[in-house]
RNA sequence: GCGGCUAUAGUUCAGUGGCAGAACGCCGCUCUGUGGCAGCGGAUGUCGUGGGUUCGAACCCCACUAGCCGCCCCA
């Protein structure tokens, strides 16, 4: 039979590594919480229609690399509604947002989740099929103060300190504005004027984006395209004064925070959702993700929740990829080592395992983390145990079981003590 | 979805048509309550899967699967 496997670009999280995502959303929690923030868990599925509207019929995501299915119907016979495994975190939130009529409170609204996503690409390092996203998301009616560029200053320095406080190194801040629901489709319309007199210059990638997505034209590497994708209208020319002020303003609030950051003109995102502010969070060559530099990326969507049949509600959000954050991490730290528990308890005899298992309870109950051999093993392999798991190694022999005093030997140390039992939760812990 | 590279022991890898290998790790013994060193011994395994060529295939051919790299795109 052939062996099972888990399936193409999923993959097990095992022990030591699982310490480190663990200490990841650790620190996504405390740092999001200092800022306000609360969480939410949305349903990994939901109606393929939500991301259709949601993220844009015309965009990869959803042209060709969401998981979708038909449901059953209630009756025998009868179809059922299309679901989707969810491609990306955003629209969800939205939705959960209107459904619960967040709106209605008045209130900002601070969510931040944790959990997979799914999209069916080809798998690369830092790229799953079923991948892990950190984001949060701003938002509110527009006299909560959601449009306020105050708010994208301060979701970009949150990040910044969420990224210094897990001690990534030599990260990098994109940002662009798309420009507003009006800017965008002005510069588009002159994109495509522009574009249609040299566009059989381009190569064939691009004469379809030209088509397809002429935003992503100015993104391409192309290096044949460059003079012409450099003679491009810029978007920056089309925002109306309204985006640029709100643009400069937040300029103005990273200066004041001392975030460090740059204009990329030509950053766009691709998700149809996105206006004015778009930013990315990139880090160096070797950094373990190979071209796959994006730690993360989000941008302002001011227009979302009325695509989804909701109430005005500005926002703005970003997505971590922590598949990507814990190779960073990985790469720049070295390998993760499993941190050693308390101490290891040897019994000298299948007689005194009882009593070991005892004594472990007693242990593990004031709060230390202790595993226990088996007293059938010899002394030597119950030091070879011991050192690779613990920092410290009980003995207990005959000898312990009777006179209640036990032999504590400390590795770091190279010491060996006599203690007494009432003394040993105070020994170990020293 | 497209192109390239790769797949052999737990791990890292060598092996280009003739007995399946090394290092590290693992287990045992020397050594029944004091390890890490050393000596000796042992097991490593469907050579990714399936087919083909051949007297004979880890090796050559085909298909598939998976990983990696690049493209597309994105976190």
């Amino acid at each position: 039979m052939a062996t099972l496997k888990a399936v193409r670009g999923t993959r097990d999280l095992l022990p030591p590594d699982t310490a480190l995502w663990n200490h990841v959303e650790a620190t996504a929690r405390a740092v999001f919480a200092r800022y306000g923030f609360g969480e939410i868990r949305t349903p990994i599925f939901e109606e393929t229609t939500l991301f259709a509207r949601g993220v844009g019929e015309e965009t990869d995501i959803v042209s060709k690399e969401m998981y979708t299915w038909e449901d059953r119907g209630r009756a025998e016979g009868s179809s059922g509604q299309s679901l989707t495994l969810r491609p990306e975190n955003t629209a969800g939130v939205v939705r959960a947002y209107i459904e619960h009529k967040m709106a209605d409170t008045g209130m900002l609204q601070k969510l931040f989740y944790i959990g997979p996503q799914f999209r069916r690409e080809r798998p690369q390092r830092g790229r799953y099929r079923q991948f892990w996203q950190i984001g949060a998301e701003v938002l509110g009616p527009a006299w909560s103060g959601s449009d306020s560029a105050l708010r994208d200053a301060e979701v970009l320095e949150m990040l910044a300190t969420f990224l210094n406080e897990l001690g990534v190194k030599g990260w990098k801040l994109e940002l662009n504005s798309v420009g507003s629901s009006t800017d965008r489709p002005r510069y588009l319309e002159a994109l495509r004027e522009a574009l249609a007199p040299v566009k059989h210059l381009l190569c064939e990638d691009n004469q379809r984006r030209a088509e397809t997505n002429p935003l992503r034209v100015l993104d391409s590497k192309e290096p044949g395209d460059q003079e012409i994708i450099n003679n491009l209208p810029k978007i920056a020319d089309y925002l109306d004064d309204a985006s640029k002020e709100h643009f400069a303003q937040v300029l103005a609030a990273l200066d004041a925070c001392g975030v460090p950051y740059a204009i990329n003109p030509r950053l766009v995102r691709g998700l149809d959702y996105y206006t004015r502010t778009t930013f990315e969070f990139t880090v160096p060559d070797g950094s373990g993700l190979g071209t796959q530099n994006a730690l993360l990326g989000g941008g302002r969507y001011d227009g979302l929740s009325e695509m989804l049949g909701g109430p005005k509600a500005p926002g703005i959000g970003f997505a971590i990829g922590e598949d990507r954050l814990i190779l960073t991490l990985q790469a720049q730290a070295g390998e993760a080592t499993a941190k050693k528990l308390d101490a290891f308890i040897a019994p000298m005899g299948v007689a005194q395992n009882a009593l070991a298992l005892a004594l472990a309870q007693e242990l593990r109950r004031a709060g230390l983390s202790v595993e226990v051999g088996d007293g059938s093993f010899r002394l030597k392999k119950s030091f070879d145990a011991a050192d690779k798991l613990a920092r410290q190694m009980i003995i207990l022999g005959e000898d312990e079981a009777a006179s209640g005093v036990l032999t504590v030997k400390n590795f770091n140390k190279g010491e060996q003590t006599k203690v007494a039992r009432a003394e040993l939760v105070e020994a170990l812990r020293g």
